[in-house]
Order: C-alpha cells, then sequence, then structure tokens
DNA sequence: CTAGTGACTTAGTACTTTATAC
DNA sequence: GTATAAAGTACTAAGTCACTAG
C-alpha cells in the first residue's frame, strides 16, 4: 500500500523562511475572513464591514483578554477543583495511553519478534474495553505490589562517582540497571502518575546593574538610567547586532514596552528610540562573552561543576519510584521577544518570572519545593491527570509555559510509543480510508467535498492541520485547513503536467512550502469550484475546520487525526526508502549515506528546513580540496604498486613481494577514505537547506532504525548519537531486525 | 456552534562542546 | 597546542487537539 502514492513531488525548491517575499499577506490582512466562516452564506460585498468590525473589535479583544489574564487564576482554580472531585475514578479509558490503540479486527501477531510477547499482551489488556472495569483493580493492585518492592533507581550520573556509598541516601542513588518501563503494566485510570516530588524550578539570575563606566547615550548626552530602565535597555543592546533590531514592528513594540518601565523623568526625556545610543552597553556585552570564552580552565572547569550541581540538584525529580530527568528546569530569563517571520510582538518585553507567578504541581504526600526565602508560590496543586511540574502564565501570548520531564522519561516515551502505534493502525486501514475520501470528492454536498479534498493533500503532502489563529496576534501563517484561495494556483497544463497544483505559503515558523503538484482531475475541478467567487484571502475551504475534520477522522478510525498521517507517511516512507536504497553490498558508510538519503525523503516530505549553514560553502570548499588531495595521493599509490608488481615479477623474492601486499593495502586503504570523503561530500550537500533531525526525533518510528542497523549490522550510534539513544531506549530494546512499521 | 483554555508535541536557531585539521 | 568545523544541547516559539462554558 501507499507507498508510490507519496512520491514526493515535493522539491526542497530553494524554501527559504519568507520575511518580506511574502508580504503579500499584509495588505489583506484586514479583511481576513474570520468571521466568514460562520455565514455559510457568504456574503461577497461585506468587505467594508468586515474592515470596520476588525479594527474596533481587535482593541475590544485586547482589552477582553488583559481582562481575562487576570482573572483566570482564579477560575482556573476552581474548575480544577470541581474536576477533581468528579474526576476521582470515573474516566477511565478516554485517557489511557494505549487503551484506546488497537482496532478490534487487529490480526494477532502485530509484532514478529517473540520478545514483545509481553507489551503486545499489555496492549490487548489494554484494549479491550470490555474487560477494562474489572481488570483495573486487579491490575493496579499488581502494580502497586511490583512498585512497592522497587526502591528508587536512579539513571546514572555520568561522571559524578565520586560519592558513592556514604550514607543511605547516596547508596540509593547508586545507578542500576537502566529501568525499562516499556515492560511495565501502564495505568489505566487516567492518571499520569501516582507519586511526584521535585525541587521546582530554577529562577534566572536577577539583574546586575551596569558598571558606571558603561554609558548610555540619549541624543548624544549622556544619561543614566534607574535600573529598571536599564535592564530592558540591556535586552535591546545586546541584540544590537540582530536584524530584529532593524525592524519597524521590533523597535516599536520594544520602545512601547521600555517606556512602561521607565520612571516618569526617563519617559519624559527619552521619546525616540532612534536617538538611543546602546553602543557602550553593546560593546560591554561584548568584551564580556570574549572574556567568558578566553578564561582559564580551572574557571572553565568551575562553572561547569557549578552547573552540574544545579543540575543534580534542581533537574531530576522522582515520578513513582525513579528518578527521571527533567527536560527544562530553568525559567525562561526576561529579555524581547523574538516571535519567527513577521511576527506583530516581535520586541516586546518578556517579563520576569517571579515565585508568585509559579504553579507548582506534585504529590500531596512529597516534600513539596520551598519557594525562595521571602517569597510564595501561586500556588501548590496535586494534579495528576497532568504531567507537568511547574507552569506560569506567559505575558506575550498569555499562554500557559509547563516545565516537564525529558523524552527519555516513561511519561514521555510511553507517549511517544503509542503515537507510533496509532500510525501503525492507520497503516491497516488507510486504503479504506484512501478509497473514501476519493469517492467523497464527488460528493453532493459542498463540505464533504472539502473536507476530502483537504484530506487528500493532508494525506497526499503530508501537510499539517491548519488550524485556526488568531488574527494579529501571531505571525500569518496556515496549514491544509487555513489555506487561503492565495496561496495555490491552478494550471489544467504545466511542465508537461496535467492538473497542477502550485502551493506557496507559510507554514509553522513561517517556513515557507513551495511545491508543484499534479492532482487527480477531479480533485482540480474541486479545486475551481472552491476558488469560484472569492478574493485570494478568502478561505479555500470555507465549510472545513480542524474540528470538523477530526471528528470525521475520529469516526474513521479511534484515535485518528490529521498529525497522525504525517506520522504515518513518514515512517512508512522511511522504511520504503531504506528498503529500497540499502545496498547490501554496501560498507557501512555508504549504507549509513544511503539511510541518511532515506531519512532526507522524509524530510523534503515534510518540508524541515534550515538556514544553509553560514559556513557552508567554505567548508564544502574544505572538503573538496581534501577530496582532491586524496586523489593524488591515490593514484602516487597506485604508481607505486605497479612499479612494485613490475619489481616482483623481475626480482621474485621475498621482500618485493612483501612490499606489493603493502602497496596494495595502502591503495586500498586510500581509496576507502576517498570513498568516505565523497560520501561526506554528497551527503552535505544535499543536506544544505534540509533538516533532518526534526523527522528523526518526532516521525520516524525509531524501531525503523533499530531494525535497518541490526539487519544490516550498522552499530546503532552511527544513527542515533546519545540523547536519542535514551529517548529511543523502548525501541533500541524491542525492535528486532524483522520489525515492520 | 464558538471562543477560550489547557496540555502536550513539534520546530528551528543560538549556543556549547567535542572532534578534527593544522 | 590552537583553530576550525561538526555535532550535540538548550532554548523557547509555534503548532495540534481535546475539552468546556456560554
Amino acid at each position: 500500500m501507499s507507498g508510490d502514492h507519496f512520491q514526493n513531488e515535493n522539491q526542497v525548491d530553494c524554501g527559504s523562511r519568507v520575511n518580506d517575499s511574502h508580504k503579500h499577506r499584509d495588505k489583506h490582512k484586514e479583511h481576513k475572513l474570520k468571521d466568514h466562516k460562520k455565514d455559510k452564506e457568504r456574503d461577497k460585498s461585506k468587505h467594508s464591514n468586515n474592515d470596520y468590525k476588525d479594527s474596533s473589535d481587535k482593541k475590544h479583544r485586547e482589552k477582553e483578554k488583559i481582562r481575562h489574564k487576570d482573572g483566570s487564576a482564579d477560575k482556573h482554580k476552581e474548575k480544577r477543583k470541581e474536576e477533581k472531585i468528579k474526576d476521582g475514578k470515573i474516566k477511565k479509558e478516554k485517557e489511557n495511553g494505549f487503551g484506546s490503540m488497537h482496532v478490534k479486527s487487529e490480526p494477532e501477531d502485530l509484532y514478529h519478534a517473540p520478545k514483545h510477547e509481553k507489551s503486545l499482551k499489555r496492549e490487548r489488556d489494554d484494549d479491550d474495553v470490555e474487560f477494562k472495569s474489572k481488570k483495573i483493580k486487579t491490575e493496579d493492585d499488581k502494580k502497586a505490589k511490583k512498585r512497592k518492592h522497587e526502591d528508587v533507581k536512579v539513571k546514572p550520573k555520568g561522571k559524578v562517582k565520586k560519592e558513592v556509598a556514604d550514607g543511605k541516601k547516596k547508596a540509593k542513588k547508586e545507578p542500576e540497571e537502566k529501568w525499562k518501563w516499556w515492560e511495565e503494566e501502564r495505568a489505566t485510570d487516567g492518571s499520569k502518575w501516582k507519586f511526584l516530588e521535585h525541587k521546582g524550578p530554577v529562577f534566572a539570575p536577577p539583574y546586575e546593574p551596569l558598571p558606571s563606566r558603561v554609558k548610555f547615550y540619549y541624543d548624544g548626552k549622556q544619561m543614566k538610567l534607574s535600573p529598571e530602565a536599564e535592564e530592558v535597555a540591556t535586552f535591546f543592546a545586546k541584540m544590537l547586532d540582530h536584524e530584529y533590531t532593524t525592524k519597524d514592528i521590533f523597535r516599536k513594540n520594544f520602545f512601547k514596552d521600555w517606556r512602561k518601565e521607565m520612571n516618569s523623568e526617563e519617559k519624559s526625556k527619552i521619546t525616540d528610540l532612534n536617538k538611543c545610543d546602546f553602543n557602550e552597553m553593546a560593546e560591554f556585552f561584548k568584551a564580556q562573552s570574549e572574556a567568558r570564552k578566553s578564561k582559564t580552565k580551572e574557571e572553565k572547569l568551575k562553572l561547569k561543576e557549578e552547573n552540574e550541581r544545579l543540575l543534580q540538584e534542581y533537574g531530576f525529580c522522582i515520578m513513582d519510584n525513579h528518578r527521571e530527568r527533567i527536560a527544562n528546569f530553568r525559567i525562561e530569563p526576561p529579555g524581547l521577544f523574538r516571535g519567527r517571520g513577521d511576527h506583530p510582538k516581535m520586541g516586546m518585553l518578556k517579563r520576569r518570572i517571579r515565585p508568585k507567578d509559579i504553579i507548582i504541581n506534585c504529590s500531596k504526600d512529597s516534600k513539596h519545593p520551598e519557594p525562595p526565602p521571602g517569597t510564595k508560590w501561586k500556588e501548590v496543586r496535586h494534579d495528576n491527570k497532568v504531567t507537568w511540574l511547574v507552569s506560569w502564565t506567559e505575558n506575550i501570548q498569555g499562554s500557559i509555559k509547563y516545565i516537564m520531564l525529558n523524552p527519555s522519561s516513561r511519561i514521555k516515551g510511553e507517549k511517544d510509543w503509542q503515537k507510533y502505534e496509532t500510525a501503525r493502525r492507520l497503516k491497516k486501514c488507510v486504503d479504506r480510508i484512501r478509497n473514501q475520501y476519493r469517492d467523497d470528492w464527488k460528493s453532493k454536498e459542498m463540505r464533504i467535498r472539502q473536507r476530502a479534498v483537504a484530506l487528500y493533500f493532508i494525506d497526499k503532502l503530508a501537510l499539517r492541520a491548519g488550524n485556526e489563529k488568531e488574527e494579529g496576534e501571531t505571525a500569518d501563517t496556515v496549514g491544509c485547513c487555513s489555506l487561503r484561495v492565495e496561496h495555490i494556483k491552478l494550471s489544467p497544463e504545466k511542465d508537461g503536467q496535467e492538473f497542477v497544483v502550485e502551493f506557496d505559503f507559510l507554514g509553522k515558523d513561517s517556513i515557507r512550502y513551495y511545491n508543484q503538484v499534479p492532482v487527480e482531475k477531479r480533485v482540480f475541478k474541486n479545486l475551481q469550484l472552491f476558488m469560484e467567487n472569492k478574493e485570494p484571502d478568502d478561505d479555500l475551504f470555507d465549510r472545513l475546520n480542524t474540528t470538523v475534520l477530526n471528528k470525521h477522522l475520529q469516526e474513521l478510525m479511534e484515535g485518528l487525526t490529521a498529525k497522525v498521517f504525517r506520522t504515518y507517511n513518514a515512517s512508512i516512507t522511511l522504511q520504503q526508502q531504506l528498503k529500497q536504497l540499502t545496498n547490501s553490498e554496501d560498507n557501512i558508510p555508504a549504507k549509513i549515506l544511503s539511510y541518511n538519503r532515506a531519512n532526507r525523503a522524509v524530510a523534503i516530505l515534510c518540508n524541515h528546513q534550515r538556514a544553509a549553514p553560514k559556513t557552508f560553502e567554505k567548508s564544502m570548499q574544505n572538503l573538496q580540496t581534501k577530496i582532491d588531495a586524496k586523489k593524488d595521493q591515490l593514484s602516487d599509490a597506485k604508481r607505486e604498486l605497479k612499479s612494485a608488481k613490475a619489481d616482483a615479477k623481475v626480482r621474485r623474492d621475498e621482500k618485493t613481494k612483501k612490499s606489493v601486499e603493502t602497496k596494495k593495502k595502502a591503495v586500498e586503504r586510500i581509496e576507502e577514505q576517498l570513498m568516505k570523503l565523497e560520501v561526506q561530500a554528497t551527503d552535505r550537500e544535499e543536506n544544505k537547506q534540509i533538516a533532518l533531525g526534526t523527522s528523526k526525533l518526532n516521525y520516524l518510528d525509531p524501531r525503523i532504525s533499530v531494525a535497518w542497523c541490526k539487519k544490516w549490522g550498522v552499530p546503532v550510534e552511527k544513527i542515533y548519537n546519545k540523547t536519542q539513544r535514551e529517548k529511543f531506549a523502548w525501541a533500541l530494546d524491542m525492535a528486532e531486525e524483522d520489525y515492520e512499521f
């Protein structure tokens, strides 16, 4: 199934983050059709209306938002409490990880390796909804029993090995075997943990005022700033070299927020950002970072040790008897917001987070983290239906930020595993779904046709779902459901192909998606229909949004959402490409090249791009020089071999014979080195603007890669670095060479 | 149905460390 | 050893998607 269906026509054609070339958006902003969606009867003549609506509404909305922010905490609290009471035992099947994983009709032998029996069993157990309520208890008991017997398990802590055995506490910390959580039972009651203890977050270091010799000038005259204003000024000064600081919006937002931090005197004096001279500050910070770089070994070591201490103290938590690594235990320091693309809020002040902004989440029976002396947490709660340890509300978008666990943790790993299992279930019914949406292209109902065409794009092109976004709050980017007429161009015939759709839009992170795709005639006709009588900035799928789409998908397969298609298509593409590209006679570097190429095919499909490294051209040249040198060396070696051979023919003694052998070896070695370099060059060239990391980390079922490594004798370290191996420990442990996605 | 919220995954870039070349 | 490049890590923004209240 599938494979060829997805030949990806997608050329990563120069896709660049588009800042200026995609301005086209701005001019339409004013009448974006958010509201259009509501009216099924779209009224074309309303533009002036919308204009009016938007400008007045925006302000209103902003005010609204501010109010919400203030009230939200309490509202939230109340809601939580209620929930807890109700939630006690009731919501069982809904949230439980693999519970929803398997479709009933699934064939028994999903896994081929016998080793998996255990986990397979568990999945099936969970799967059986009927039995669940009866089972929960016994399962939980079993688990509880099991866990009671376990001591706190701790991961090896790297270099810190000195304090092994002194005192009980330390003894407990002794590294044990890696915990194989994937061989254990999973909670079935929707709780994410039973016990959680941690030390709370690490706050950003307090502001250190500048030394008095570092001056700020306004309008050519020196001016002493209050600490509050100075701090914000330094944020700007630190970015002076950055392109951001030349952008109008950035400057405007910065200046507005900066003025809020000024005292009245400063406020009255400093009225024009262009008259501000931050250069001395900027110089100071440059010098400071230079100094940091040129520190002596001892100083650097000291810093490193301090860091390690912090990590050991705050970087781990205890969750259900295991010591687990926290991902981001440091609170984001204050600074200027750097949005990506044309972000309307770039340059705004991201304010400092204080203890009173922080909500702590941990178990009731744990030792709660202490706020810094003289401060209080906003709240300490005990919600085991969520995975986060700490949260706070950020002031730019008003969204919540979290401190959560590392990808190597059980809680993240289980979820990740589950994600790939859902994708594999899709594999089993994707044909059916494809047939269905093809049928739906003919539907009488517009909304069904739109849904079907959108789904086709999501499937074929691995587009993201495309939620609606609040206008003016974020950069103007789109996904499938939010595509606008202006983002596609139809050509009945182009470059010798029929029915070509040309996509050109900014996706997540304002990365440009550009692709020319020949589509089926029906799709083409439908698109023409959808575009009829619409303005460029009207929604292409005006009867569709992600909620509707996902509701539909849910009906087609339990747990199916738009993003599952991305996961599925990415993983299946990798598997196929590996099959296709791997050459059994190749040596290891060549096999790795094949792997990278397969990986790259996926990255292209998913449009994972990166800025070409600044030093790209130069490093490419260097490599070429090396290759040339190696070639010379090779021909020399060959020449020598030849003469040695000739020599041997004449002389026929042991010594010359031996010399031939050595020369032969030398040639072989050099050939291999050359080949390695050439492979490297190809790989790098092809990788110029493509980022492999994202797909490797988020879309490719790691068991495919592990199986491939085992099959071809490639050390898994060549594919996954240490961090990645930790994240995918479950896959390394369970995938055998015959694993099939 | 819609708007808003919350939790969690996915994303590219900036910075830091390590490996390799000289 | 030092300089440079590559690899790895930290950071945090920007998505997805479920759920709830009105």
